[in-house]
DNA sequence: CCACATCTGTAGTGAACACTACATATCTGG
DNA sequence: CCAGATATGTAGTGTTCACTACAGATGTGG
């Protein structure tokens, strides 16, 4: 099997920037011109890579993900629900802020409505988001069983709140919002699923 | 003083119509093609009458604003902090879900992160947006003075946490949540406020 | 009825967009 | 060293975008 020519850039780094000018900019907002500067690469290297802007952003939302990924499993280990949404949303909180990357969360800024002929890219964003809220709902189905949580709780609903709360708090860091205001949300959001544990009083 | 020829078009009627674009495609995903057929008008009359896309989106954040104000007045008379909440965020479950309009918020929906040359369309729905903050952070004040929330509550905390979740629940509308499973979110989200509320038994 | 002012429809304008043809460069397998 | 395969840089491609020139239509004041 014939090798080629070797591609000079780093495909992983390539899509770190990428991933932030989507992430600055949302899908449609950010040009190809942005993205292959950023990328430090041309037009045609960027296609035969990740085959067209949509590609690339899938590209870019899997390392998102997987990134991600590795901190909710740290999320979910917390010992209580309570625990779980507090690690979830203060955590939220600083990487929102994080001064590292733009405001906010990629999942929410890429887009949230699109034109004709992008509709599927606010839907690949919600399906990214509900990964985070199976993940939190399978851990508080748990807790229920544990007893941590109460009999009359819903587990299903309660990540489902913890996930809404969460993509409010990115729209208010992409607006502007600072850490401590974050915190503040997470502070009192925290305080319903408190209202739905045993207490251990 | 001269008239000159009349315009043969409501200006409210095609802001509606105007609205429903924004709201469904986001602002730089709303073509003018689509607006102007949207409204039943040609290019010339939107350009004469709003002076251009950016003047048509102001216009019909304006009237999403007055409209939308009616009901947070409402929202407001509630008679406590916790029903407040629950009147707020119910009432957006419903609105967000409502088959007569788009599925969200356009204050939202409307764009939360733009392209080079629209960097101030995400800034102008923050502004609207912290207009509603606003008012709930003065309606928990005046819980507040009344004995209504704890003397250990921050106002502009809980208002900033009914806002967050409201903007997440108009999310996740947008992504297909039906009522039901906003209602949900709701029915958690209020339990926060009423851990700071004084108790009334 | 005329001068003027404003609106409307047709038909475009230049600019920016996502994307690509093509020639050249750099690799591997033999 | 050669043939095939893939990557790269230059320089475009056609399309779509927001926006407008212009001519005709429709109103008001004198």
């Amino acid at each position: 099997m014939r090798m080629g020519r070797p591609r000079e850039f780093d495909a992983e780094t390539a899509l770190d920037q990428a991933m932030e000018v989507f992430w600055r900019h949302g899908y449609e907002g950010a040009t190809i011109a942005q993205l292959t500067e950023a990328m430090g690469i041309n037009p045609p290297s960027l296609y035969a890579c990740f085959g067209n802007k949509e590609g690339l952003l899938k590209a870019a939302l899997d390392r998102y993900t997987k990134l991600r990924g590795v901190w909710m499993d740290e999320v979910v280990a917390a010992p209580t629900a309570r625990d779980v949404a507090e690690r979830m949303l203060m955590g939220i909180a600083d990487k929102q802020t994080d001064p590292a990357n733009p405001p906010g969360c990629l999942l929410v800024q890429g887009g949230i409505a699109c034109g004709s002929g992008s509709e599927n890219v606010p839907f690949e964003l919600a399906a990214r988001r509900a990964q985070n809220e199976d993940q939190l709902r399978d851990r508080f189905i748990r807790a229920k069983a544990e007893g941590d949580l109460k009999e009359s709780s819903d587990p299903a609903a309660l990540a489902r709140y913890v996930s809404a709360v969460s993509v409010g708090m990115g729209v208010m860091a992409s607006s502007g919002a600072d850490r401590e205001a974050l915190r503040q949300v997470a502070t009192v959001a925290v305080q319903a699923v408190e209202a739905q544990s045993v207490d251990k009083t």
